[in-house]
RNA sequence: UGGGGCGUCGCCAAGUGGUAAGGCACCGGUUUUUGGUACCGGCAUUCGCAGGUUCGAAUCCUGCCGCCCCAG
């Protein structure tokens, strides 16, 4: 295997106390290019390298799909690049947690009028806490993953900061990641472009090089996701009426509030409007679908839950992403942040289409704060 | 079966003699590790039907069909 050209140092990638040789690093490999390319960097690094995959979800859904990862295909793939560095692997079958954790949460949240974002909720459970166990259990100095996010060592001690490359960040996706969590996490990736990446992976002769980037929720086939919440919850949703949140006038039936989120235009097949009508909010109880025009969606404060923070809080500006292709914008705390309890922000400017469901993630400049859970969101 | 009104894309609707606006919906694309949003593009050879007048009709005339209102 040829040495890996123009790349950063491996011990100041994993930031381990030399020498490597006597280090051993986890890596946890979901079968993409990018988590391939780290074991890849890790095997070059003189540490001692073990990869570590989840199943999370049944085989043969998964087989022969593109964009998926940590089932079917996406196993032999993890296996391959690690039989192809010469480092051990692992593969945990972890599919009856993460149907508990992940997929039945998300059906719920759907059957109780919200959006769920169970990216999130994964990277949470079965890809933190619970790779986070494994690997102690491993003797590893450090749990590397592909994601791209970078930890940056303050002061105080370890913070997460956004990507290097803004197209790939997902710091939104971490942002429930505790500070033990991160002390032991290691992100080489989050100073890197992709195609970097991808350029890597075609140096080491790995396989997935050229693999599509993983996208929409892996545990959906085919973007159908209330096909799922039908499978998990059968008969869990019915139809209703489509009502006009300003007038109370009945517009329409809709297919079940599952099929709803909170800012959503298409889809409700009411025409003969003057303007374009959003979904404003989701009455599960009642079955009711209330729209109205995008001035309805303006939102001035949301309640969040079960809030994370990671790092100090500053004194200084904070702003918050409350949906992962959003811009962040500026928002005040109101209220006792992280350990799991409930706040308030305040956007200084109205936000639009904020669904109860979904996660908000406070940033100092590039630092993740931390964030919650949308509970509630005021006018 | 007296009077009045109306019938233009799935919905709303402009257009009253010169060769079918626009909005909503829908479809496609772009963006994107959630749902969505946004942006770009597509979308009536045809105007309830049948005749007629005219160089030319959705626009004028006649008949028929359908719907609505008022009504003694």
């Amino acid at each position: 295997m040829s040495r890996i050209s123009a790349l950063p140092d491996p011990a100041s990638l994993f930031d381990l106390p030399a020498p490597l040789s006597a280090r051993r690093i986890v890596v946890a490999m979901s079968g993409g290019v990018d988590s391939s390319v780290v074991a890849g960097i890790a095997a070059q690094s003189g540490a001692e390298v073990i990869g570590v995959t989840l199943q999370l979800y049944d085989h043969g859904a998964a087989t022969g799909r593109k964009g998926a990862c940590c089932a079917g295909d996406d196993i032999r793939d993890a296996r391959a690049v690690a039989d192809r560095l010469g480092i051990a692997h692992y593969v945990f079958d972890h599919e009856s947690a993460f149907r508990e954790d992940v997929v039945e949460r998300f059906a719920d949240d759907y059957l109780s009028g919200r959006t769920p974002i169970p990216c999130i909720r994964c990277n949470m459970g079965p890809k933190f806490t619970d790779l986070f166990a494994m690997a102690r259990e491993l003797g590893a100095d450090c749990l590397a993953t592909g994601h791209y996010v970078r930890r940056v060592v303050g002061p105080a001690g370890p913070e997460l900061h956004r990507a290097f490359d803004p197209a790939r960040d997902q710091s939104y996706f971490l942002y429930g990641t505790t500070e033990d969590q991160l002390a032991f996490l290691r992100f080489p990736l989050g100073g890197m472009p992709k195609p970097e990446v991808r350029r890597i992976a075609g140096e080491l002769g790995l396989g997935v090089a050229a693999k599509p980037d993983s996208q929409d929720i892996c545990f959906v086939p085919d973007g159908d996701y209330a096909r799922v919440v039908e499978k998990v919850r059968p008969g869990g949703s019915a139809p209703g009426e489509i009502v006009h949140a300003a007038s109370g006038d009945v517009l329409g039936t809709h297919r079940g509030v599952i099929h709803y989120t909170v800012g959503q235009r298409r889809g409700l097949e009411i025409g003969g409007q003057a303007e374009p009508l959003y979904v404003v909010a989701l009455d599960a109880p009642a079955r009711r679908v209330m729209v109205g025009p995008r001035a309805m969606l303006a939102v001035s404060s949301a309640t969040i839950t079960e809030t994370n923070r990671i790092g100090p809080l500053t004194s200084g500006p904070l702003t918050a992403k409350v949906r992962s292709l959003a811009k962040p914008v500026p928002v005040q705390l109101d209220g006792p942040f992280g350990e799991g309890t409930t706040t308030t922000i305040r956007f200084l400017q109205p936000e639009y289409g904020v669904a109860p469901g979904q996660a908000a993630v406070l940033y100092a400049g590039e630092r993740v704060v931390g964030g919650g859970w949308i509970d509630e969101t005021a006018a």
